[in-house]
DNA sequence: GCCCACTTTCAGATATCTTTGAATATTCCG
DNA sequence: CGGAATATTCAAAGATATCTGAAAGTGGGC
């Protein structure tokens, strides 16, 4: 069996490789990578500092990343008892919110389809083309919504961990 | 009622404004423009040419963004009778297409998340952050290419354009 | 109320990605 | 098979996005 040291260091290995595709599909990198670091962490949560050390990145970065995790709802700050340094932590569930978020996506979709159809008319050339994507992203938005709704629930009903 | 130029000018804009959303996306700027400029335009295809002078942008740039978006699946190259130009169409099922290829992306992150569990051990720290990663990829993976093929099967019984 | 640890902000430097423009390759027609 | 119309490639220019480092801001503890 590995090493408690080994162990760690390939874990940051494989939370590198994930950011690196992360960031590939469109995730700023630095964001890409605190996210990553604290998912594969063996910790509940890590500090600032954590991150600026184990990614080799400055404080700004860090700051930066972190700021814009915690609105899409990835990650949290956690209250640091006796300790005026802030703690963050990978949020429960955070991959259905994620995918939850991209409902607005699929929205302005439909949205920008309905523009068009509205200007070309629906009986014309790119107004069948659009009546084609109108059609398919409304589909979408409202299915995912449910399917998500169902993933938490069966989750919820499984032995797992319900918040530590 | 508008006359057609200026039907013409309000797609572009409408083009614009989504290809504008769907580079901040993650898409390349000019491939997203080349791609709802097909969308939305009047015309069934567009050639290299017109795409380089509705677009403002050089061949070079066509071509590139062309090359791109045909391996997707969004668009497709038609055979040009009585000319040697290449002609560009939006494919029918693109939005579906597209979708689908992001099987890809969820079936790499459950991945992602089996390594992190296999290094971690399934009941360390990380093991169970990651464990609930790979329960929703999976999740995902298996019921997103479910609904894709619902809404084909949906589609195809409407009166809807089974290809022009 | 003050101090200190920590976080945030921001201008400048850097790295990265994209486009252009022209040379090169391709391919259809006569 | 030759010629001309297109498409593609690629190096260099230009534009963008991103990080760093240091200065400024914040807030808890004494």
């Amino acid at each position: 069996m590995d090493s408690l040291e080994d162990t760690d260091a390939r874990l940051r290995e494989s939370a590198e490789k994930l950011a690196l595709a992360l960031s590939q599909s469109g995730m700023q990198k630095t964001t890409a990578r605190v996210m990553t670091a604290l998912l594969f962490s063996q910790r509940q949560t890590m500090t600032a500092g954590d991150l600026c050390d184990a990614l080799k990145i400055s404080s700004g970065a860090v700051s930066g990343a972190v700021n814009q995790l915690i609105p899409t709802g990835m990650i949290e700050r956690v209250p640091a008892p006796g300790s005026r340094r802030d703690h963050y932590r990978f949020r429960e569930h955070a991959w259905a919110t994620l995918m939850g978020n991209q409902n607005a996506l699929l929205a302005g979709m439909c949205a920008a389809a309905a523009e068009g159809i509205e200007i070309a008319g629906p009986e014309s050339i790119a107004g069948h083309r659009l009546d084609e994507m109108q059609d398919f992203y409304g589909f979408m938005q409202h299915e995912m919504a449910a399917l998500i709704e169902t993933w938490r629930q069966r989750r919820e009903a499984r032995p797992g961990t319900t918040s530590a």
